[in-house]
This record gives structure tokens, C-alpha cells and sequence, in this order.
DNA sequence: TATATAGTAAAACGATCGTTCCAAAACTAG
DNA sequence: CTAGTTTTGGAACGATCGTTTTACTATATA
């Protein structure tokens, strides 16, 4: 019934989640929007009802096609430390891999920390359920790898709490610093891989 | 010769720096900040040139008045493991003592990293600046405690670095998470803290 | 083919942005 | 007291913001 839409949702909300992702949602015009996704203002309100509503749409797409498939690797359900070095590791070789002037520096949600959510209470929860589920993932990863190696002390929850936040910490920092210095940002992430072959010395590789 | 101006300028800076540490450069508006400093816009633009030029002095007397108080106890001619510990408390003390609704949470220039920094290249070299000054107000204490430690490998140039960037990042990120979760943040700070205790172990309490 | 429905284009909306201008006020120097 | 200089209040500027409206086009269904 009635005229069909020439675009691909997923296309344009990935075009709009690049442009958030550079610019931040406050200083991503509706006119940078439209010239990122090809669509007249008519479009973008006719399908997502608002510049937020779109913005929603790119977080959401943020979540699933970026960050969920990095964190798979950590959830694995029998894994061990390789699981934590390739999760650094696969951030480092797309951030060297990266074009000077990508849009997709650093992470989304940890401009959004610095930048919206401290004012808006939906974009803060979301931050922060981002937050938590990283720290999950990589205490799921901890957990395994102490297992696998046998490991009573590194099993202990404090330990695995204290070991969680330095990850958790060098992985956001990381892409905090990524935004000012490349080089710094992947030297962050080789640090965390350090840390880690530290913690499990008979490690693979 | 001429009206006197009937403001002091650091209160004003200050007020303005408070108000952009708060919302970020672009959310502040100058009517916030014609609110924030009870001075209209004919005597900002007088004094201050533009709305970035009042951005400018605030920045400056952050790192004046903020920063560089806390990082001067790493930076003591002679210190030891104590100055490390007595900077990440410093900082949690703070961060647990703030209101809840208080303009001053996180730090300025992690905000502006991951906001304005991006695309603006004077203020990426000032957040680039900072976190150099950071990293070597970190690494001068930490060769201060492992000279007074009397341990040779803890003196070691690569080892240094990475604790320098452990500490550095986890000091970042803690501004970064304060904006979406104190507890979180503080307790950052304490792994900060507690890292530092376990590289160092017979230190002072 | 007629009708109803949905998508698109373009213009216009009021609000707010940072900045500028002008005139009145407040002061110092002579 | 006057002349000259600087600060201040307030209105107005053009530009841009996100949103809404209007009219037109294209398609599916009956």
C-alpha cells in the first residue's frame, strides 16, 4: 500500500552512526545529515521522527555491528587467554589500519560519556548498560583464562574485579586517546596485552 | 583613563570554566554563560574577545588551578610511593565529596578529547599536552618510588612506561566514567591505587 | 483504472546561535 | 569642569538550528 522507499534503513543509519560517531550528536546538522545520507529532511523525519530518532537508530547499530561482534570473542563458551589478547590485538589493527581522517575514530559511546549522557538520562543508561556489558565480557574472559590455567588465586573475585577494571580501563582510554593520538592509543592497547601475558605466563604465543 | 571594569576577571573565567566543564564548549551558550558570569555580552566580548576566547582563558586556569595542583605532589624533588597513592586518593576523595549535580565532575579535558579535540587542532594539542604532562608527572613518581624502593628493574625505561600508561589511563578513564557512574569511577581509583601498593609492596601504609 | 496510502521535495517556521553595533554611563587625566 | 577613553546595557544582525507544513509523486490494492 502506497509508494515504496528508495532507501536501505541499515545504509543510512550507518551513514548517520559515522557522522555521530566524528562529530557527536550535537554537532551533527540535519544538513550533515542529509548530505551523509543522501535523504531530504522529509525522509529522515518520515522514517525515524526525529534527528534523536535517528541517533537512537545509529546507537543501536553502533551496539550490534560494532561493539557486540568485538565482545564475541570474549564470550566464547570455552575460551582462555587468546580470547583476551585477540580482543586488544583486533582493536589495535583497526585502529593502525584506520585513514587519518576516518570518521570512525575512538568509540562512540566514549564520546558519548564525555558529551551527552552527562545531562541525558537515556543516553547516560545506555553508556553505562555499554559499560557494564564490557566489564562482563572481559570478567568472562578473565574467568576462563584462569581456569585454563589452573589458576586458584587468579579465579579469586577480587583479583578478577581488580584485573577487569584495568582492562575495561585501558580498552576505553584507548579510544578516548584515539581521538588526539594514534600512536598513544594503540600503545594503550598493547600495554592491556602486556598486562595479560603477565597474569597467564605460559601463555600460547 | 576611561570606565573601570567592574568585574573580577578570574571569577568570571572561573564561572565560564565551570559552565563549559558542565556542557562542553559547544552546548554552552552564551546566554548560559551570560547567566554563569552576571556579565552581558558587550563585556565578554569586550574582555574576551569571542565565545572561544573566554574558552581559552577557562582552559588555561583549569590547568592552572585544577590540574597542576594535583599533579604537583607527583612532581617533588624527592618522593616516594606515597605521592602516587596520595594523588589517586586525592582524586577519590574528590570525586566522592562532589554533589551530585555538580558542574565540576570528570575533568575538562578528557571532555574536550573526546569532543571539540577531534576536529579542532589547537585544542587537540592542548588535550595532547595534558596527557603528556600527565604521563610524565606519572613516570617522575614512579622513578622516584622505585629509586627509594632500591629496585633496579622497577627503574627499567619499558617497564616505567607501561605503568606509566596503566596509571594514565586508568586516571583518564576514571574522569571519563565519573561523568555516568561515581562508584564506578572511584573505584578505578582504587585499582589505580591498589596496582600501585602490589608493584611496591613493604611501602607505607 | 480508480482510489487510498505512503514516500519525497522544497519551502517556510519560530527559535536560538555567536557576533556586532550604538548610545549611555562611568571613570581618569588635564 | 571639561575632554577623552573605556566599560556596559540592550537591541539588532545574519546565519543556522531542528521541526513542520504543503504539495506532488509513486506505488499497492481493489
Amino acid at each position: 500500500m502506497g509508494r515504496l522507499q528508495t532507501f536501505d534503513n541499515s545504509v543510512v543509519v550507518q551513514a548517520a552512526r559515522d557522522l555521530f560517531w566524528d562529530k557527536g550528536y550535537e554537532a551533527a546538522s540535519l544538513s550533515d545529515l542529509e548530505a551523509a545520507t543522501g535523504l531530504g529532511r522529509s525522509s529522515i523525519y518520515h522514517a525515524f521522527g526525529s534527528k534523536r530518532g535517528l541517533f537512537d537508530a545509529a546507537v543501536t547499530d553502533y551496539l550490534d555491528t560494532v561493539i557486540r561482534p568485538r565482545l564475541a570473542v570474549l564470550l566464547a563458551e570455552t575460551t582462555d587467554v587468546s580470547a583476551l589478547l585477540e580482543y586488544f590485538d583486533g582493536l589495535a589493527v583497526a585502529a593502525a589500519a584506520l585513514a587519518d581522517d576516518s570518521p570512525r575514530t575512538g568509540c562512540l559511546l566514549v564520546n558519548c560519556a564525555a558529551g551527552l549522557a552527562a545531562h541525558d538520562d537515556p543516553a547516560r543508561a545506555v553508556v553505562e548498560a555499554y559499560r557494564v556489558e564490557l566489564a562482563d565480557a572481559l570478567r568472562h574472559a578473565l574467568a576462563a583464562a584462569s581456569a585454563s590455567a589452573g589458576s586458584a588465586a587468579d579465579a579469586e573475585p577480587a583479583r578478577l574485579d581488580e584485573r577487569v577494571r584495568t582492562l575495561a580501563s585501558l580498552s576505553m582510554s584507548a579510544m578516548l586517546v584515539a581521538r588526539v593520538n594514534r600512536d598513544e592509543a594503540i600503545a594503550l592497547l598493547t600495554t592491556a596485552s602486556n598486562q595479560i601475558r603477565s597474569w597467564f605466563p605460559g601463555s600460547p604465543a
